[in-house]
RNA sequence: CGGGAUGUAGCGUAGCCCGGUAUCGCGUCAGCAUGGGGUGCUGGAGGUCGCAGGUUCGAAUCCUGCCAUCCCGACCA
């Protein structure tokens, strides 16, 4: 690992590459757009899917798995769907390799396939060819399915985590026999998403419903978790849809109701991805490396020993394991580092570039002492303590730092959050204070777009809470009942 | 797919204009010392200079073609 960051003042985009590459997060494959997720970055991952997994189970849902391939007959059934992934999708014509008589392997063109495969960007329509054979009565809904798995989507540009062809994510399927219930079903899941995004990654959200342009492919309405990120730009961190009978019709699912009508399935669909690990390192991190918080950190606690030679390194290993037990007892996850390869402000910064949010060193002061340092990684702060109560006084720190990295997340949000009344007051705005801008829209796509092409600027969402107001489009001057968030976005 | 740039050791680079078999840093390996914030010294290993042609006694360097990657745009969880 070699030493330093570049500073986020200095290239926010450089930051975060090294961020990555150093934390030993991620990688880029030998396959274009396609990243190796490294072990401590998994884990992160791990973290997140453990947690979502029970909350959706919690909520009802059992997860099932469905096919990397889809038909492409599949794919086209539902018009504004393909639209929508048409050009980002892998598709696979052949199923056999050949030697061509000069040692190359080729494709064998004697085998092309007689129907095309899209590898999946998203899982609706083989799911809704699926549940057509599951559904025919109200008694066999609601069906509330999720998965997790890989998807493909075929993007120009990619960045770790952020954007990459192939990405690991969970997607959410359910069907109803209502309209209301499925309506129910899609903020439901959105609640979900955004008590995770604030509780457990500390990363506050804007609850809201997308626009008619930024709407999922096929869906009648986009809810959505909007995040910003410490240098102003807004992430999109989950999203729920709700699908009306769109999919139902394309592969007709029917049902019969209570009263004996046949009646098209209602339908929602909601996910989160590994760009989550994105925003989670975008929102917190600082110059020395990644800040974790602790209900997302893989370790929180590390300790590291402070020795010259055997004799001690055995006295301090046995306070570190006393420590380690009283930790593990209370479900903190702690490693010893007691590697005799590396010197101890080597794993300094190890864990700091990490984002390890306690360290505990103990040296041989401390064992006459009965004492160690800890320091925390969100405030870099050290003191020394006693041993005594240590594991009472940790578990107390892990809460108060996983809420100060809330707040400050928070705080920055608030600070890049303005509401502009003028459309030069909102370029401006964007151009140099950047965050998320609150004005007044006049509520057409076609305004949407033109400030779109003029200031990179897109609407964020409608939050779900907005407060109604009078006011006037800041582009076409039209009446407006609501400002919109605007904001440039990754 | 348009516009720009770059390919030299695991990583980051110098050398290229002005041809003579490759520089430095990090990492790595060995040994000794060191150990409370990225340790020091000594010694070692590691390179088809993106690929293929061409010019030349001789090419990382000059010429031609190809490939790959990165940045900017269009597209996007």
């Amino acid at each position: 690992m070699s030493k330093g960051l570049t500073s986020r003042t200095e290239d926010y985009s450089q930051w975060y590459n090294e961020l990555v590459s150093k934390a030993d997060l991620a990688e880029h494959s030998s396959v274009k757009g396609c990243m190796v997720i490294k072990p401590y970055g998994y884990a992160i991952w791990e973290k997140m899917q453990a947690v979502l997994d029970q909350k959706f189970k919690d909520t009802g849902h059992s997860n099932a798995y469905f096919p990397l391939f889809i038909p492409k007959s599949f794919f086209s059934k539902e018009a504004s769907h393909v639209d929508g992934f048409a050009t980002e999708c892998a598709v696979v014509t052949h199923y056999r390799l050949k030697n061509d008589g000069n040692g190359n392997i080729i494709v064998d063109e004697t085998a092309k396939l007689e129907e095309e495969l899209i590898v999946r960007p998203t899982s609706e329509t083989i799911i809704w060819n699926t549940y057509k054979g599951w559904i025919q009565s109200y008694r066999d809904l609601p069906i509330l399915v999720n998965q997790w798995a890989n998807v493909v989507r075929w993007e120009m540009r990619t960045r770790l985590f952020l954007r990459t062809t192939e990405f690991l994510w969970q997607e959410g399927h359910t069907a109803h026999a209502t309209q209301a219930e499925a309506i129910a079903e899609t903020e439901q899941m959105l609640n979900v998403y955004a008590d995770f995004a604030e509780n457990w990654m500390a990363v506050p959200v804007l609850r809201g419903k997308k626009t008619a342009n930024e709407r999922f492919a096929g869906a009648l309405d986009t809810y959505c978790i909007e995040a910003l990120m410490q240098d102003g730009k807004a992430l999109q961190a989950g999203t729920s849809h709700f699908l009306g009978q769109n999919f139902a019709k394309a592969f007709d699912v029917k049902f019969t109701n209570r009263e004996g009508k046949i009646e098209y399935v209602w339908a929602s669909s909601w996910g989160v991805s590994t760009r989550l690990i994105g925003a989670l390192i975008m929102a917190h991190s600082d110059d020395f490396g990644l800040v974790l918080p602790p209900k997302m950190a893989p370790i929180q606690v590390v300790i590291v020993p402070i020795y010259k030679g055997d004799e001690e390194l055995q006295k301090i290993s046995a306070t570190a394991q006393q420590i380690m037990g009283d930790l593990k007892a209370k479900g903190i996850s702690v490693k010893y580092d007691n590697r005799d390869t590396q010197r101890p402000g080597f794993k300094f910064a190890e864990y700091e570039m990490k984002g390890v949010p306690l360290r505990i060193a103990i040296g041989g002061r401390d064992l006459e002492n009965n004492t160690v340092e800890l320091a925390r990684r969100d405030t870099r702060s050290k003191e020394t303590v006693s041993n005594q109560g240590l594991a009472n006084l940790i578990e107390n720190l892990l809460t108060e730092i996983q809420q100060n990295i809330f707040d400050k997340a928070l705080l920055n949000r608030a600070e890049k959050s303005t509401r502009v009344d003028t459309y030069e007051e909102f370029k401006k705005v964007l151009d140099d204070k950047t965050g998320f801008v609150y004005a007044h829209w006049d509520g057409t796509p076609e305004t949407e777009t033109k400030i779109k092409e003029e200031t990179k600027a897109t609407i964020r969402c409608i939050p779900l809470d907005n407060p109604l107001e009078n006011g006037f489009c800041i582009y076409t001057g039209k009446p407006s009942k609501q400002r919109v968030v605007f904001a440039r976005a990754y």
